[in-house]
Order: C-alpha cells, then structure tokens, then sequence
DNA sequence: GATGAATGAGAATTCATTCAT
DNA sequence: TATGAATGAATTCTCATTCAT
C-alpha cells in the first residue's frame, strides 16, 4: 500500500532527471559526480539511489528523456513549404523545449553523442531518435520532389540525411562558438537552395561594400 | 643537456600522442584512465609523464593535433566549382587522414566538443579551429557570389556557418549511425542546391522575388 | 494504553525473530541487511524498529533465542547409559528443534561463535549456554564414574569439556560437509570407548597403568 | 623488467595477508573495514589493491592460508600411539603455528566457518582442508584397528569424523570459554577411551569430594 | 501500530601522479 | 630516461535508522 502517490514519485524523478541533464551539459558525464547531481536535485545520496539504480542507469535515462523529446517536437515538424523553412522550426523548437525543460537539451545531446560511441544504452537512445528525425525528413523530401521543388532523381533518404546533418552543425557552433540563430542559419539554407536572382551582374563584390 | 637526441624525444611524443587519441576517440577523455593510454603506448607511467605534465596536457594536446589537422588540410580545399563539390573535398580528406595518422580525428572530435563545454584548453582549440574553417569556406561562398551560384544578397558569413554546420552532422551520422558516405553527402547537397530538372509541374523558382 | 494485545505483540516479535534468524544462518549476521530480515518478515521497516532496537539488539536476540534453546533441551538429556547415548539424544534433539523453529539453530551457532568473538552481549549468550550445557554432561560424567563406566581418577570437568567438544565439531561437519548423522557420529564415539572385542593381538588394554 | 624483485612482491603480500588475518580473527570477516587492513598493514589502500583485487579475494586468500597451514602440519601429526595422543600433537602444532605465523589460524577458522556458509571460495578452502585431515585420521585410525587398540568392526571414516569433531570443539571452547588446553583435553579423551581402573568400587563419590 | 521515503555516515574501490631505483 | 610500486584524495554506492503520514 504505497503511501506516497505515484505522481509524487514520479515528480521527484522528474527532479532528479532534470538537476542531472543540468549537471550533464554543463560539465559532461564523467566530469559530474553523483554528489553534484544530488545537490542540484537539493537531495541526499541514498534519495537519488532510490530513484536510479547508479549513475549509468541515471545518464541513460537522462540521454533518453533528451532523445525522446524529438519525438515529442516531430508531429509539429511537418507541412513546410521549404526545407529551410522546416529547418527553422525544427531548431526553434528545440530552443523552445531548453525552457520548457528547466535544462538545455543541445548541451545534453552534445555529450551524448560522445557517450553514445561507447555505451550502447546512450548509443540506442540516439540512435534510434535520429533515425525517426531522418524518416520524418525523408517524407518531407519526397513531397517537396513531388511539388519540384527538390530534383526527383535524388535520393530521398540521402538527402534527409544532409539536411539532418545541419542540425549536429548548429548544435556545435550554437554550443561552442555561438553565434548562430535559427532563423539566420535557415536563411542561409534558403539562399542555398534558392537559384541566384541577380545573375546580370557576375562578379559584383556583393551587396554590402 | 639532452641524452637523446630531439627527433627521438618527438617520437615518443608521437608515440604517446597517437595512443592517446586512439583510446579518447573509443572512450571518451573521462573513461579513459591515464593506464589505458600508457599500455596503449606500451610504456611505463614514468615514461608518459616525461612527456605530459598529466592528463589535462595530454588531453589538451589531443584536441589540438585534431584540429590543427584541419589547418594542415585546408589549403587543399580551395577553388571548388560549386560548395557540393567543396563539402565532398573536405570529408574526404577527413577521411584520408584517419589512415596517414593512426587514429580517427572524426572521433576525437566527437569527444572534444562535449570537453570543449567546460575545457578552456580545448574550447579554444576547437573555437579557433572551426573559425578558420569557416572564415576559408565564407571565402569560397564570397567567390560562388561572384560568379553567380549563389544570391549575392546573402551574407558569406552565414552561408559558410550553414555549410560548415553539414561536417558536424556528418561526423555525427558517421560515428553513431555509420551510413553516410563522403560522396552521396555532398551529392544531397548539390541535389538541395540545384534547381530541379525535368518536372512536368516545375512551380516558380523559389518563394520569395 | 496498548491498543494490540500483548499476545499480538509477542507473535509479532517471534516472527521478525524468526524472520532473522533464517537471514542470519543463510548469510551471517553482517552480510545480511535489515532490508533482508524485514523482505523475510513481510513487514516494513517501521514495524521491525518498532519490537527492536536496531540491529544490534536482533543479532543478540537470535542468539540468545538459538542458545536459550540449549536450556530448553537439556533437561531430555540426561539419564543416558553411555557419554555415546548422551551424544547421540543431544544431537537428535537439535535436529528435531529445528523444524520446531522454522530456523537451523545450528546455522546461527555457527555464524554466533565467530560473532561472539567480538560482540560482549553474543558471548555472554553463547558462553552462559555452553557452560551450562557442560555442567550437565559433568554431572552425568560423574555419574558414570560412579558406575565404573568411566575412570574415577579423571576430572570430570575436563571430561566434560572433551565431550561437550564433539557438538561444534558435529556442527561444523554438518553444516560444511554435509556428511555426519547424529546416530553415526556417536556409534563411533562408541567404538572409541568400548574396549576393542574378538581381535588376535589383544594388545595391552593402554599405555599407562 | 620488474624493478623489485619477486621476493619483495611475496613478502608485501604476506605482510598483508597477515594483517588482514589478525584483523578478521579479531573483529570477523564483514566487519574488519578494508581501511582496518590498510592502516594494520601500515600501507596505503592503493598498495593493498595491488596485491589483491579486492576484499572477497583478501578473504578467500586468509582462509585458504589459514587451511594450507593444516596441510604443512599434517604429515608432522602422524604416528601417535593412541587417538588421544594425536589429538594433543594436533592441537599443540596449531598452537606452534600462530607464534610462527603471527596471527591465531584458530580465530580465522572460526570466522571461515560463519563464511564458508555463503562463499563458495571459503567454502572449497575449508571443506577441501577438512576432509584431507579426516582422511589423514581415518588412515590413524585403520592402523590402530589393526593394532586391537580400535574395534576393527567400526567403520574407520565414521571414527575420523568423530574424532576430527573434537578440533572445532576444542577451537571454540578456547576462543569463547578459554579454558581448555591440549594436554587436559587430549587426557580428558584419553580417560573416555580407556577402559576405568579402579572397577571394584562402583558408585564412589568421585575423586575430590 | 504500520508504512516507506529520506537521511547521511561509512565502506569499497579507483586512478592521476610521484619518486626511489 | 625508464620503471612500476606506492600514495591518498575522490568517487560511487549501501544500509541502519528516522519520521511524517
């Protein structure tokens, strides 16, 4: 007969979750002690192993609820016009989540990719996210080749896996060199993608100068 | 006054270096332990910490060897028709490299950014590292504006961010999902790129103009 | 005011106490957790804290409960014709409380000597039990060198001691091996103090005299 | 290359050993922290986990040392004259043991035994231990049978475990009791199996009196 | 009385680093 | 220079015990 409700354990899970992803990005999995987790969640050791069975148990679940957030974005993914147009929601989302989270999923997922080559929970986790993202992409591809927008000789997987292949590259610079926004790195996607306007003039040294 | 002669000493360090990044790039700087690296090397502790004043250098000195590779290969990624033909160059000579040096700089990589969150040392090797790159690519985009493959309208600085954003999502796919290749990656872009042939709806050029 | 009759409480009592002393037979005293005890007793935590102390006071309770059994027995041993009729009822009567029980007394005997070395309050049970076990066999001693059976000129005490030291020995044999019968055991305590009969080389009846 | 000679390797691992022996006789197996080893050895804990992987291997190597130790004295125990005269070498060769090896084999036997129980590593040490000493006596005792100073009718190995049953009584009446010494418990036996003198008095009040 | 989540001191173990040889 | 035994601080995890419900 648990006294304590079941919601009541699952928000202190929740807690506990959270005050790791924290700890996890700032400082990196192995870096981050289960004392520095424990005093983020403002809890006592025997507490978080109450919850998690050890720290591995602890940064799979916290590499998991990062991944499994993706899944939770993806149905508001779809229906762009353009792919840099789906590219600026799929990246404004995930800013989105950081504050709906109370921790910054990107931070979480640049360890975990790390992590994921040697630990084959994290690695799944990952994976198995990436590969939804990428299928979700490639359905998008096929009906942009459907509407002309993409060639229809392209393969639709490779090419969902190019344009997914921008969203590790945001992560990176927005994490270590920050200076990227969504919707300046869909932009330049945009311009990618678009045929030049003004081909009159070859060699013009640009619009600024 | 040395024993040994310098060019021995640089191959020891060599020797230390090139085991070090092997076992970083299979497990990660924090799971590796200062034993793992110097079996790997197949010397004695004494022997590695004649070379490294601890595990911080040694780490340190990773991530720099990584990415100062990136400034050895950049030059030969110049003068590139299209920035397809441009990404297809540089993952390849990512490639190639991983054999002239005895270990995998996509993998040291992978680690590095996770360290580069809280690792000053390593921060500014991968900051400075990715900077040049895309100060190189911003190069490459200022002269596809010249010549009209791209819209002279879009800021350089901002593209190159978007092309260098694909390498990091190219790593990423590579290392966890290992389904990606050099040549399909940069067909996908080049198929992104290039305005769609033969469609019997072939809709207006882009949205906007 | 006791809400629960005293009959409750001591039900109660004699089921955390029997619920231990399986633990402690099965694993020892200090391998076993309170967790163990409690999971064995179907209680909770907070039940067992509330008929014992702590732990402590459950590790001295079982062996003063196993020792005090000791007292309860010996009394149906007495009256035996021969130091191997003695031996044989002492063992039958251990193996017969057992089921009594619900525990192997003999597997807390075993964990208790090794527990007593250290622990006042399991000595003085085990020491108190084992003394008083040998003030009775020295009582039946003299007994039997009244009767002749024994030399009058040995100290019965010590003779007791001897006696008395067949029981660990069996239980130590039972538990580790696996191998020894009370009716075996002292059939052959038989042999060793009957004169040998029909034999060629009748040999002096000993050495001294 | 070692550097330190294999000798000095076996003298820190007996330096250890020896201490984790006296640790465990003294307190027992589970409650002797590792830090109690480290600091009886006078070494640091890193030193002691180089000679042994952990405090399971530490305990399994004490009881297997303490066991081999009966090995050593077994061929010194035989030739006795009498059951009651081996008994008394045996007893007094364990006593010679503990000054030669510096912790008391007999407190480590009465922890092994609570052990053997749950440790299937002690468990082999001390069974296997045991019965080379059983067959060790039943040898004894087919020559006293053939002697006539033993039925020739009693099955030798039933007498061997019976008599070998008189060590473990002897071991915890010294360590709990302290009162018995070999010569009087070897003599107490020695009056069991010797046939009484003084037959004609029957029913005299005992010696003392 | 009963429950079980929380506490926190303590235990085992690891590992970067040093230093005598 | 090279070796590898030794160091000891730091880390993960357990478990006896308490107490609000």
């Amino acid at each position: 007969v648990p006294r304590v409700s079941e919601t009541y354990r699952l928000k202190q899970r929740e807690r506990i979750l959270t005050a790791a992803a924290r700890c996890f990005a700032a400082r990196g999995f192995h870096v981050t002690s289960m004392d520095d987790v424990i005093a983020e969640a403002g809890l006592s050791a025997g507490a978080v192993y109450g919850y998690f069975r050890g720290k591995d148990e602890l940064i799979e679940a916290v590499a998991g609820r990062a991944m499994g957030l993706v899944g939770e974005v993806l149905p508001r993914v779809t229906r762009a016009e353009t792919p840099a147009a789906m590219l600026e929601v799929l990246l404004s989302l995930v800013a989105e989540l950081s504050e709906r989270l109370g921790f910054d999923p990107t931070g979480v997922a640049i360890q975990a990719w790390g992590e994921a080559v040697r630990n084959p929970g994290v690695h799944a986790h990952v994976a198995d996210g990436y590969r939804a993202v990428r299928r979700h992409i490639a359905e998008a591809v096929r009906g942009w080749q459907a509407d002309g927008v993409i060639d229809a000789d392209a393969d639709p997987d490779e090419v969902a896996k190019t344009l997914f292949g921008l969203v590790p590259g945001y992560i990176v610079q927005r994490q270590l060199l920050g200076d990227v926004s969504p919707d300046r790195y869909a932009a330049a996607l945009d311009a990618l993608t678009r045929p030049p306007t003004r081909r009159r003039r070859p060699r013009a040294p640009a619009v600024r100068s």
